[in-house]
DNA sequence: ACCCAGGCGGGCG
DNA sequence: CGCCCGCATGGG
């Protein structure tokens, strides 16, 4: 068991970070229940709560001890982020206010950096439903196969397999123009770039390195490096980013890209991958700045 | 039927 | 450099 306070496993898991593309969410007994697999094997979390005092409790399969899937959830779900300081620097206007007011608990993910990179090279041009069902199907036709007690579940798929896989049969996964961008990432990641490499960069060189890889522009390179690396300097734009920010903070008027994250980085600096999320999923569920008919 | 989605690469001026 | 276009697919 966990005692941690402003957690929400909900909110954290189903906001477009790489769980949601990947885990199996549901709530049963009023508990948020959450099961994904590793290369380590499965882990299945529960908790209860989100404000004061959430309570986690955790179960694992595979080569997984009580004290490695411990760690691997503290590390994961960022408990070790101190939220009332986070929440005190972000709280500087009435839009962010009400963001973190409703969204308590929502926590930046940090996850493996392939399975990110992947889930991200997806994403683009796509939505987060059609996402899940793509990373699902090609876990179940490349993934590999994990005894887990008495069954087995499939893991992540690997670059290398990826890197060897026919383009028509990856793209019967359903990704669409993405096929060649698939295995031409999951080529570079099984040589010529190692992904282990880019955490001890800086944000600025690190981008640099991934927007390198063919289907990796800039949005995308900020997701990874948010969500795979946790550089919370990193700040991604897509279609509600932009309408939101422009909703908030320029009274509805169009910006440009680089002036958002312009805009983001003076104003929210180390903590602006925080924003981010709170400004991205704040902004979906209430349908900030879409035009409705 | 039309519009949209956690965008990107390539081609053009 | 900036701008503009096509791109696969499924849900609203």
């Amino acid at each position: 068991m966990i005692v941690v306070k402003d957690f929400s496993l909900g909110l954290t898991a189903m906001s477009g970070q790489p769980l949601n593309f990947y885990a199996d969410y549901s709530v049963k007994d009023g508990r948020d229940v959450l099961s994904y697999t590793t290369d380590r094997g499965r882990v299945t979390v529960k908790a209860l709560g989100s404000g004061e005092r959430s309570h986690i409790s955790y179960s694992h399969w595979g080569r997984y001890t009580d004290n490695t899937a411990r760690q691997e959830l503290i590390k994961r779900f960022g408990l070790r982020d101190d939220m009332r300081k986070i929440y005190g620097e972000l709280d500087t206007d009435d839009y962010m206010n009400a963001a973190i007011t409703e969204l308590r608990g929502l926590r930046i993910t940090e996850n493996d950096p392939w399975e990110t990179t992947l889930c991200f090279v997806i994403s683009q041009f796509n939505n987060i439903k059609r996402i899940r069902g793509i990373v699902g199907r090609l876990t179940e036709r490349f993934g590999e196969e994990l005894e887990i007690g008495d069954g087995t579940v499939r893991s992540f798929p690997r670059p290398e397999t990826l890197a060897n896989a026919d383009l028509s049969e990856i793209r019967a996964c359903g990704t669409g123009f993405r096929d060649k961008y698939i295995r031409k990432v999951a080529q570079e990641c099984g040589s010529t770039v190692d992904l282990g490499e880019i955490d001890d960069l800086d944000y600025g060189k690190a981008k640099e390195r991934l927007m390198g890889l063919h289907g990796i522009g800039e949005k995308v390179a900020d997701c990874i490096l948010l969500f795979g690396y946790k550089k919370l300097d990193a700040f991604p734009v897509d279609v509600w980013v932009k309408r939101v920010v422009e909703t908030a903070y320029f009274r509805g008027r169009k910006r440009s890209v680089r002036e958002i994250r312009r805009f983001a980085e003076r104003r929210w600096g180390p903590l602006a991958g925080y924003a981010n999320q709170y400004i991205f999923w704040s902004g979906r569920e209430n349908r900030i700045g879409k035009v409705v008919e």
